[in-house]
DNA sequence: ATGTCAATCGAGCGTTCGCTCTATTTTTGC
DNA sequence: GCAAAAATAGAGCGAACGCTCGATTGACAT
């Protein structure tokens, strides 16, 4: 049973109506978080749909259910909006992947497999809030995309850290490109950035992330066979 | 020495103005092509800053230099043009990837390593176009989202294709992800989507490309010492 | 019942959009 | 050198945009 409504968003607009309370007008916190759920749902869903920038606010008043003057309640240009919804998945991330298990902390390569399945859940749990990160990113007002940029490094930097210490307990293979941390990211992304091409195929949630680590453990790890490749459906035969 | 000008504009522009040539109402095929050149080039930069939908056409029209009017000589909707866009980048990749050298056709691991390289190098050298056709995938209508979808899959087939003859031979060691072709195109991808990244770190196409080989030879190969690291400064000592 | 204030609505404002169309300039054929 | 044709310009059209604001509703204390 992998999850079966849309993640926590009740909980994230929580979080968001907390960190945006001086643009959100509605005093009683209980009917802003539900209709800041209202609002966002539709947001993402209409967003990723035709795009932010194609998305009108009729358009979000129509499919959310709240009128124009509604809508101006929780934000008070089309621009905060955005940065709300950015916001939260940074947070998220970080919130998500700075904490790994002590036992996981203390061995790199457990600490890297973590760090994939964890990342990949998490964008599986919120895929609508990274999918709106991922592709808008660049219409954002310059403040906001520097706190996507710096978001971003900060992601890479859990990998190529946990790299790095790897590599000084001498446990990655010599010909390890040095750019490995740099092409976890996109490995993780695609699942999400992509997500209806794999559910074509009926590739399961852990199947994806089982394979994303066995390519990066075969990259990086001395012996191929250190892959224990216990879950035979997933590979070549 | 890596591509100083912008590839050959002028030419896919010359195969633009072919495959459109009863929407383009201009009847000198010079002029239309420079002025073509002109206009498709500052809607690349223009959209691949801030996104299609929001350029507007006056932009375009004083980014280009060319006047309302004239714009509307090249395509009669805005949509249009954005679908002549597209038909040149998938039009480019069947070019390139479908007919590899014959002495590479015959062994799968150099034919999968021949395609990783090519499709990189066509991805750089068109950066633009492969860009915008990936960002603005989403808001193409419908008729163009399909070809959109049919041309990725052209694409993931080269690569599952090779993969899978490369099996039949016994070439893969076991253990080898199903899922691998599908993971091969967004490790290519990432160098366009996130070019400035990789620029900013002095990451070389030769590098990068290298690096995305080694990667899926450890995924695929028997011996992890069979990718010969004769690059030393790309990799992890 | 009534007064108060938070919450909600949607018509309306000025602006900008995609697109058209006529007037004008430039090129071409003789 | 001059019509005819091709190419170009940019003001103008209706529609839709982001956003505002006064009117209206609903909930609750007195």
């Amino acid at each position: 049973m992998e999850t079966e409504k849309p993640f926590d968003h009740e909980a994230l607009c929580r979080s968001m109506l907390e960190h945006n309370s001086e643009t959100i007008s509605i005093r009683n916190p209980e009917i802003a978080i539900k209709k800041l759920t209202v609002i966002i749902d539709a947001a993402l869903r209409l967003s990723n749909k035709k795009g932010f920038q194609a998305m009108s606010l009729r358009d979000l008043s129509k499919e959310s259910g709240v009128s124009m003057g509604g809508l101006y309640a929780y934000f008070d240009t089309k621009t905060t909006l955005l940065g709300m919804i950015l916001g939260e998945v940074t947070r998220a991330v970080e919130r998500e992947l700075s904490n790994p298990p002590q036992e996981v902390a203390q061995d790199p390569i457990a600490h890297l497999n973590w760090l994939i399945e964890h990342h990949i859940r998490l964008t599986d749990k919120m895929s609508p809030w990274f999918i709106f990160a991922f592709m808008e990113a660049k219409s954002f007002p310059l403040a906001e995309r520097r706190i996507a940029t710096q978001s971003e490094e900060l992601t890479e930097r859990y990998f190529s850290d946990v790299c790095e210490r790897a590599h000084r307990q001498g446990l990655l293979r010599p010909g390890v490109p040095q750019i490995l941390p740099m092409l976890i990211k996109p490995l993780i992304q695609d699942w999400y950035v992509k997500r209806p091409k794999y559910r074509r195929r009926g590739i399961s949630l852990r199947t994806y992330i089982v394979s994303v680590q066995a390519i990066v453990m075969a990259a990086i790890l001395p012996n191929a066979e250190a892959l224990a490749p216990d879950h035979l459906e997933v590979f070549y035969d």
